[in-house]
DNA sequence: TCCGTATTTAGACGTTCTTCTAAGTATCTA
DNA sequence: TAGATACTTAGAAGAACGTCTAAATACGGA
């Protein structure tokens, strides 16, 4: 799949959203993001991959524990694709800019 | 459905983000839409449908006609929505600015 | 090396989504 | 008012999705 479209799908579901707007506050264990919700941990598990096939977040492993974190650099790229898409406006492309 | 919810599905699809491009460039007749795609022409209206549910675009009459535009005001307040909750962004929320 | 904790993977089940064909509705024109 | 055109609605089939329970894997500590 399109990685454009895997990352839309990402975002069309409540559940991942929040995940998204959890970690803008913060890093946190699966564990932790799990606590935030009426839901079983695979099932958060399951949304966590998700959004680590869309790029949207990371994750690293220390101990026992896995640790998520937003992928910035790939939340910035995609807010430029929205507004392409939504608002026609074009990407500068200027070099040397993070984004 | 939470309409903020519904308006994320409805941009979730390939085919209806097009859509909204290709109202970006001008108003156009749900049959002009359809001639843009290999599909159907319900298939096409059921996609329109989706974006009319959630108030992307909107469409009126003209004759044997019904022509779709795009809600330009619903478009600016989803890119607030998406700011907000992709790149951390708060809505200013000034007063007297049209969104 | 065995046990407990943290997390994922596998498999199942019901729901929602996308698409199709067939049929219906609305409008214009003769 | 009948026929043609533009579009939608209805219903069905298959794929994708979200959730669950049960089982597997990975790691740390006794």
């Amino acid at each position: 799949m399109a990685i454009i479209n895997e990352t839309f799908k990402a975002l069309s579901d409540a559940t991942r959203r929040k995940i998204i707007r959890l970690l803008r506050e913060r890093d946190m264990t699966a564990g932790e993001i799990a606590e935030q919700f009426n839901m079983t941990k695979p099932s958060i598990s399951h949304h966590l991959n998700s959004l680590k096939q869309a790029r949207l977040v990371l994750d690293e492993r220390h101990g026992q524990h896995i640790v998520y974190s937003l992928n910035t650099t790939v939340v910035q790229e995609v807010m430029g694709w929205f507004l392409e898409i939504v608002s026609g406006e074009e990407e500068t492309g200027r070099e040397g800019e993070q984004r």
